[in-house]
DNA sequence: CTGTAACTGGACCGATTGGTCTAGTGCCGT
DNA sequence: ACGGCACTAGACCAATCGGTCCAGTTACAG
């Protein structure tokens, strides 16, 4: 069930790669720290020492870790990519086989971690900053492939709306297959 | 805060429509039974008598009834258009009102309501055949205007996933704004 | 070795959770 | 008038929630 949650990783990093894990697929509100603190391995002290503030704390720093390997995943499918299209395909095939490792319970992990529970302003604008910086990598790998400024911004726009759609739909149906696809919804004539 | 959650409407329908409320906003694990007993002005009897496995019973009928509402905005919005994006222009300005007034924090409420909490196959299920209901609906009205087979699916898929994609931004940004831009999304060349 | 600060371990807390149960209430048909 | 049933009302419960607190341990600086 675990991956590398084990010792060799601090603390705070097993807290938060749990934390990441756990509030993708159950929500903000359906994780308790019980089960975080014990897939973590971790006492109770631990988690109000790295994080004062407690659930809320981890919950936006899982969210920000999320955002960073997905953005770390998006690098690696655009930059040995010649075209727009074929960087999204390699993206959202690893998206796919990622999904199927999860058990297919995983949508997205900013949504998960932030958009239950506190409906306060500094998670929503956590997740807003959070998705602009994914729009606005999408955005910056069109311009570089000589979309003009209005169409790689609509592009990114519409490539964000797509993997949330596909992962939302990917959920219910329990298959990858939509993932699979979304190149194909994305580049359509 | 309520509209027509007043003694007018049987205790029933009060429960349901204050789940659906309450679970879009919330997702079914934010949600606790005195919230939402308290703004159905019912007590906990009738509940119980009404969906004897309490909460889980409540949620699928709240997103069944969310989702039949869904219906009949799309049929509102489609059946007097004259063409596919004509009927979607009309629906994602409908749904970007509704966004608005609800201060701007609601999701899709199927998703609230079943992607939280039990990952049991019963939620899934239930979420999988509602978005059916939905994208089956969009790729009729799309073969009635003349697409044929495999494309209406397409663009029955598509729409769904830019909603829901639209429903995700619109709420971390505060903004309905990327909901009346849909339809540009779905028709650009 | 000693001092100090970072960190761990877990007992403990009040509040809230979803759920049960029983006593009552009101509206039927007869 | 009355029996019966659909429904309401809310006290009550064990379990769990997120959070606090402090005694212990470790690691590192001098």
């Amino acid at each position: 069930m675990s991956r590398s949650d084990t010792p060799p990783l601090p603390t705070k990093d097993r807290l938060i790669r749990s934390a990441a894990h756990l509030f993708r697929r159950h929500g903000y509100n359906g994780v308790g720290l019980n089960d975080l603190l014990d897939q973590a391995s971790a006492p109770k002290g631990s988690l109000y020492h790295h994080f004062p503030n407690g659930k809320s704390d981890l919950a936006i720093a899982a969210a920000t870790w999320a955002s960073d390997e997905m953005l770390r995943l998006m690098a690696a499918s655009f930059s040995p990519a010649d075209s727009f299209e074929a960087g999204l395909t390699t993206l959202c095939h690893k998206l796919a086989k990622l999904f199927d490792l999860s058990g297919m319970a995983d949508g997205c992990p900013v949504s998960g971690a932030l958009f239950d529970g506190p409906n306060n302003d500094l998670f929503r604008n956590t997740a807003d900053h959070i998705f602009e910086g994914w729009i606005t990598e999408a955005e910056h790998v069109a311009r570089g492939f000589g979309a003009p400024p209005d169409q790689a911004r609509r592009d990114a726009e519409l490539f964000f709306m797509l993997l949330q759609g596909g992962w939302t739909l990917a959920r219910a149906r329990g298959s990858s297959d939509v993932l699979r696809e979304l190149p194909n919804q994305f580049s359509r004539s």
